[in-house]
DNA sequence: AATATTTTTTAGATTTGTCTAAATTATTTT
DNA sequence: AAAATAATTTAGACAAATCTAAAAAATATT
């Protein structure tokens, strides 16, 4: 099966839209598509016939379990090409969406599979979503260890994982604690120490050591 | 200016067909993009109003330099991906158009200027054929040392810089001679030497200094 | 509960890129 | 040079994805 670039969308949409239960309107989905309802409704008969949607007219509609599949697929097309650009390419955290939506449309599963295994299988893209893997597997977690993080995004501290004296003996002299806003500037592959920014003051090195134990989360959009 | 998947596999294919002169025409055209040739004639009258093209009814046609200059653009995302394919993802050269068919349509060129920088400025994609710059120029001579060739395609010697006896004797010890196949199985950057294979025989390493000094070109296609 | 408002769907039109079948122009053969 | 053949174009149709305007259904208001 392969879906058109419309489909993909609205898929992709829908999927955004419903959260774990409750439907998604007609309007909702024509406002964040940016096109007029009548033609979301067209779509909508389409994608039902093709089992990707359970709806009733009048009544909303939600993914079924093929849609949602279809979708995560699409995302982690997504995902991976976000996190290329902004790794590879080094684009800019808020230059990536838009170029990656285009690249979401390639379909070519052994290109997405070579990308990922090319990219080191990174589990998160650079605004701290999950990448699903081969499988549509999702990390639930949305915490991460600093050492695995993107370079140059901002994320918030939201876990330490020893919290001996030592530790936060270091963390303190750092000025790390619980909801820090920082970014890791460059990855030292001789000894996987890291140097971090926080805000715009002065960028300090962290040994793997302290590192591993720092996990951090996407900041929520407001 | 912008052009549709359709235009642009159109005005690559002109390109393509068209020589240094003579004309193209309507069924050449459509058995190249395996359309019939009523649709040629609806396209041509468009990318005519739109000044691509040179053309008259019944007369044959070519690209203006307009449309010339579209698509060189279109020919180097194709061939940037084919290298970005081979190189990085490890595709086998006979892969590496399908997917790069769908990638050259991706239109941003913040994204292939960034490309093009992360993969070296390459100049030649991976069967041989010269990867246009931002300018549109492409390299006229066909000849590349095999310093700069990707990896693991197969190539023609066609030129050796130095004829020297020395030189030579090298070369004849490793049965390296005008119109020998080999190709480059890897680069040792800690010295630039590259380990070559000719056929099927054993591969064996030549120094940066020989390389330097022996030239390919793409293998015709018969 | 009846009316007004909003949401959703239907009906019919439009654009892009394709097609088939028929008409036209060019080329080749005798 | 006329007839036969081949190449090209025109005319009209179709599918996909969109639109506008009007109709139908659901929801909110009085």
């Amino acid at each position: 099966m392969t879906y058109s670039t419309s489909e993909e969308n609205y898929i992709k949409a829908i999927y955004h839209l419903q959260g774990d239960e409750g439907m998604v309107t007609t309007n909702e989905l024509s406002a964040e598509l940016k096109t007029r309802p009548a033609s979301v409704t067209d779509m909508l008969k389409k994608l039902k016939t093709k089992k990707l949607l359970n709806y009733e007219k009048y009544q909303g509609f939600r993914l079924s379990n093929d849609g949602r599949k279809v979708a995560l697929g699409i995302i982690r097309r997504h995902r991976l090409w976000e996190f290329f650009l902004s790794e590879k390419l080094k684009f800019s955290w808020d230059e990536v969406h838009e170029v990656a939506e285009q690249l979401e449309h390639v379909t070519s599963k052994k290109l997405i599979d070579k990308l990922d295994e090319f990219l080191g299988f990174p589990r998160f893209d650079p605004h701290g979503d999950p990448i699903p893997d081969q499988h549509g597997k999702i990390a639930t977690h949305e915490r991460v260890c600093i050492t695995v993080i993107p370079l140059n995004h901002v994320m918030e501290v939201c876990h330490v994982g020893n919290q001996t004296a030592e530790m936060l003996d270091i963390l303190k002299h750092n000025d790390i604690s619980m909801g820090t806003r920082l970014e890791v500037r460059k990855k030292f592959n001789f000894d996987n120490s890291l140097e971090i920014r926080i805000g715009r003051h002065q960028p300090f090195i962290l040994s793997e050591a302290v590192a591993r134990h720092v996990w951090v989360k996407k900041i929520e959009r407001s």
